[in-house]
DNA sequence: TCAACTGTGTGGGTTATATCATACACCCAA
DNA sequence: TTGGGTGTATGATATAACCCACACAGTTGA
């Protein structure tokens, strides 16, 4: 059964954390295509928020295409999407890349560095 | 002389804009450290916003020590950080390593394509 | 000194964010 | 058919984000 955490001294908005440990277990396989995620009402009693907050969150991921969820049924984990060009995906990717590659200059992290990192999480994807 | 441009309809916050391209242009070298920027009127008058909003972009910037404020001086690009560790530059880098990777291994991107992309972004910050 | 530059501070108005309470509508198995 | 599960929709509220107008204060050079 999927857990997640919220930390409410982070700053950050519980419907973001959610949406990103969704996306974290959906990315790494642990939640595979058309598995069912916890209802609403579950999930927002096991986190202690309001359903409504469930709501925003699962609403968002499915304008992003990574849930779909069915009325009176449940919410699942989508279907793979169908297929990007390598340049759609190169041009999506870009400003998270550009961010994170300034990120690292400003604290002297060189190249090496980072490339390694970033192996390190796509290791820590696949394995966890 | 700096030239900075506004997309008004990106949704993204002047001020966040703001702090963006300095940024970049401060991680790049074309703002060597100590080079001045321009003052808050000018900068306002420049991208015809308010000047309240470039102060919240320099006052943030100062804040993560991207720049120093002098009073009666101006706003200058701080000198070096006085070096973090290895490991704290790691952990500070992770989370937005993280969410790079998700994001990639949602689009159905590869780890190859990602590590390009960043020596990509990488080159470019040096080549501008 | 003083004029013309610089950053600093305060208060306000509009909009967006985030969460909540409550009622509605669909689905399915008993 | 109906009860208890599911997602959906609406309205309220509190807070934060964002931008503005305007007044205050330090710096510099003529």
């Amino acid at each position: 059964m999927l857990h997640l955490q919220l930390d409410n001294q982070s700053g950050v908005a519980a419907y973001r954390q959610i949406m990103e440990q969704i996306k974290f277990y959906a990315a790494s396989g642990a939640l595979p295509q058309g598995a069912k995620l916890p209802s609403i009402r579950e999930l927002a009693k096991q986190l202690a928020v309001n359903p409504t907050t469930i709501v925003k969150a699962y609403t968002e991921l499915q304008h992003e295409g990574v849930i779909e969820m069915k009325q009176g049924k449940g919410a699942f984990i989508a279907e793979a999407l169908p297929a990007f060009s390598d340049h759609q995906r190169r041009e999506t990717l870009r400003p998270s890349a550009r961010r994170l590659v300034v990120e690292a200059s400003q604290l002297g992290a060189d190249a090496t560095m980072l490339v390694a990192l970033i192996e390190e999480e796509l290791g820590r994807l696949r394995h966890d």
